[in-house]
Order: structure tokens, then C-alpha cells, then sequence
DNA sequence: AGCTATTGATAAGC
DNA sequence: TGCTTATCAATAGCT
């Protein structure tokens, strides 16, 4: 992949490999994370240069994948200290794997994956299942949506109080000239602020802020949510 | 490296994800190999696909390179093995729970279950792999409806022909009688009855049956599917 | 350690 | 899975 193809064979000179060693290492080492990350794999890399220096890469954990890997390879004979304990471990662990390997499976399929082999009775179970579950989530989310405006037409209603016996207050105040005009005007126009941006706090769970009804500033503010 | 680059995070259509982690294996193996030769360097690849299959390389043994990886990476304390094989198997236990107990409740709440704790945002994420996946088994069905739909005109057109042929053939016998026409008529009532139980074969797979034309009784019938 | 001319790898499409 | 092609990425040889 250069100015001239390299023969696939030792180099000799030693200054030279090691500076392919560095290049091409980097290289082997990204696309060993790039074939993890694109295709969920599980990938481990070891690699000891010809001065003996190691280098590693492990998309989750080494020492996991070395297990999976002992796991997998030997199945072949190992009369060692596999006493009656470890074959129980061992089986235990076979089934988890089993078992979380058929859970991955159907969660794939829910999610629409590897649905090749199933049958039209199958596809219709799955549809099933799924409407069924996008029907409770649905349920769910507007149930919590109904609790949240129902505590903000709370919350919006006893400000809209505190705004009222506010402006009595003020209004009782015997008028000296422009100004006392101009602060109930301002009372009036930060509530209808305030109104604007009420859709927009209720998870922070600040709701305790102003129960007593003596904070008036409304932290309102729900990030990240599409209003559709 | 190709037609369009390709951003670096897992592939979402399974399909595509297989296709390109075969490719892209190939050429990491390739490259693992070439470092090993290139700079006599020592290199051991373990991959285990997103289905669980395992592919190696390893420039020498596999068990040599682990070997020389435990060696180097473990220069803390190891004066016994059996405890630290048992804590190794204890963790890969209790991690394989985990991700068991992870994927059964993502399972159930895809299944409507469960679904107290979480915000809106994540109900909105559920619901939309929900319909994602609704949709994509949805099309699937779809698709393997038609399939079949087609199979069974074609053998629709089929039937209707040798019917055809056959009633030319009966035509052709010198009327002996009333017997002849009585005949005639009972091969065209039973094509139009097959017509009507057609849409039910299908997944018995007996699609040899009639195949030479000797056979013209249909055994059509996929008992317990609802046409909505 | 940077810089390019080249070769190599690979994403899409069949 | 394999093959082909258009492109993008890795890297060999220099500096």
C-alpha cells in the first residue's frame, strides 16, 4: 500500500521493521476496534514485538475474552482438577450462556433483526407481542404526561392565586403616581413569562421548591423533550 | 475505504453487519498476519462474532501467547492459582447474570412490563424501537405473504391449464351418453372449489406434489392462520 | 516524526 | 458467499 509493494516477509533491516512495526501496528490496532465497534464483536488483540514488548487490545475485557476463548477451544480433554465442582460450574455457566444467548436472540427480533427463519405464525406472535408492548408504553407515557400537566394546571392555578392576592396587596397600597401602575403591570406580565416556559422543568424534580407558596420564581424546564 | 465512508458505530441492519464483519475479518486477519512476518513479531487474535462464533490467529500457539500475555500483565501478586481461577470463574458468573438480568428486563419492557421507573425520554426511546421493529416484522410478513401469494398463483395457472387440457381431452371422447358430459362438468367444479381453499397450503412444504401434473388433488391448508 | 505516490481494503450493488 | 467497481484508507520510501 505505497510508493512499492512490500514483500510479505521478514525485513532485515532492523531500523526498518521497527518503523513498519509502529506504522503498521497503530493500523492493525484501529481496525481491530473498528471491526468491534461496526459489527459487535468481541475482538482481543495481544501483540509481542521482536524486542518482546506487549501490546493490547481488548473490545471488553481480556481476560473475558480469554475465558470465552478457553471456553469455546476446549472442549477437548483437560484430566486435570475439572473435579465434580467445576464440571457443576462449568454447566451452570453453559447454561447462563444459553440462556443469555436465547434472550439476545428474541430481543434482537423484537427489535426486527434476524427474522429470516421465523414462520408466518411466528411473525405473527412477534407482531402481536409487539403491538401489545407499544400499547403499554403508550399508556405509560401519557399517563405520565396526564400526572405531569395535571401538577403543572395545579401549580399553574395556585400561582395564579399568590398572583391575585399579590396584586390586592399591591393594589391596596395607596397610589403615589405612576409607579404603583407600572408594578402591577410588571406582576401581570411576568406570570404570562412564566406560562411560556412551563413545559419545561418536571423532571429536575424540584418540586418541593415552592410548596409553601413562598418562592415564587418557577423553575420549570424539561430538556430534551420533543413536543411532538 | 470504499464507495462512501462509513462512520465508525454499530451496524444497525443485521444483514449489512454480517456482510461486513466477514470482509472486514478477512482483512484484519490478513494485516495480524503480515505484522507477525513483516516484524517477527508475536501475534495472537481471538474474535468472537456478535452470534457468538469464534475465529483465531496466532503468528505461533495460542496458548504460548496467553501464556506470555499472563506473564507480563500479571506481575501482581499470584501465589495460588486456585484462587484466582475461582474469583476469575466467580466474576464471569456474576457478569453473565448481570447481562442476563439486563437483557430480561429490556425484554419485558418491550413487552409493556416494568416500565414504572423510566423517564419519558426513555418510554419515547421504547416506543420508538418498538415501532421500528413492529414495522420491520411487519414488512417481513408482509413480504413472505406475497411470496406465497405468487407460489400459489402460479400453481393457480397451472392447475388451470391441465384443466384445460383435460377438458379438451374429455371433449374429445365420442359423446356414449349422458355419462361423458357428467364428467366434464365435474372437472370444472372441482378446480372452482380449490380456488376458494387455495389461499391455505403453503407451509406444509409440500410443493412436489402436483409437480408432474398426475396429481390434481390440491391438499391446500394452513390451519390456524388468521386473514385479517 | 511528516509527506505523497501508490497500493490495499472495502461499501455497495449483483 | 463471491465478484466487481468506485472510493477511501493505510502505508512504503523519502526527507
Amino acid at each position: 500500500m505505497a510508493r512499492e509493494r512490500r514483500e510479505i516477509k521478514r525485513i532485515e533491516s532492523a531500523a526498518a521493521r521497527q518503523v513498519t512495526f509502529s506504522k503498521r501496528r497503530r493500523g492493525l490496532f484501529k481496525k481491530a476496534e473498528e471491526l468491534s465497534v461496526l459489527c459487535d464483536a468481541d475482538v482481543a488483540l495481544i501483540v509481542f514485538s521482536s524486542t518482546g514488548k506487549l501490546s493490547q487490545f481488548a473490545s471488553s475485557s481480556m481476560n473475558e475474552i480469554i475465558d470465552k476463548y478457553n471456553t469455546h477451544s476446549k472442549n477437548l480433554g483437560k484430566a486435570e482438577q475439572p473435579s465434580l465442582d467445576l464440571n457443576l460450574e462449568h454447566s451452570k455457566y453453559a447454561n447462563l450462556n444459553e440462556q443469555l444467548a436465547e434472550a439476545s436472540l428474541r430481543l434482537r427480533q423484537m427489535r426486527g433483526e434476524e427474522l429470516e427463519g421465523l414462520s408466518v405464525e411466528e411473525l405473527q406472535q412477534l407482531e402481536k407481542n409487539l403491538e401489545a408492548g407499544l400499547h403499554r408504553v403508550l399508556q405509560t407515557k401519557d399517563q405520565q404526561f396526564l400526572e405531569q400537566i395535571s401538577e403543572l394546571q395545579q401549580k399553574s392555578s395556585q400561582l395564579a392565586e399568590e398572583n391575585m392576592q399579590l396584586r390586592n396587596q399591591v393594589s391596596q397600597i395607596p397610589p403615589s403616581g405612576k409607579q404603583a401602575v407600572a408594578d402591577t403591570e410588571n406582576v401581570i406580565a411576568e406570570d404570562g413569562q412564566s406560562s411560556e416556559s412551563v413545559m419545561t422543568a418536571l423532571h429536575s424534580g424540584s418540586s418541593q421548591d415552592n410548596d409553601d407558596g413562598s418562592d415564587v420564581s418557577l423553575k420549570l424546564g424539561l430538556p430534551g423533550v420533543a413536543w411532538k
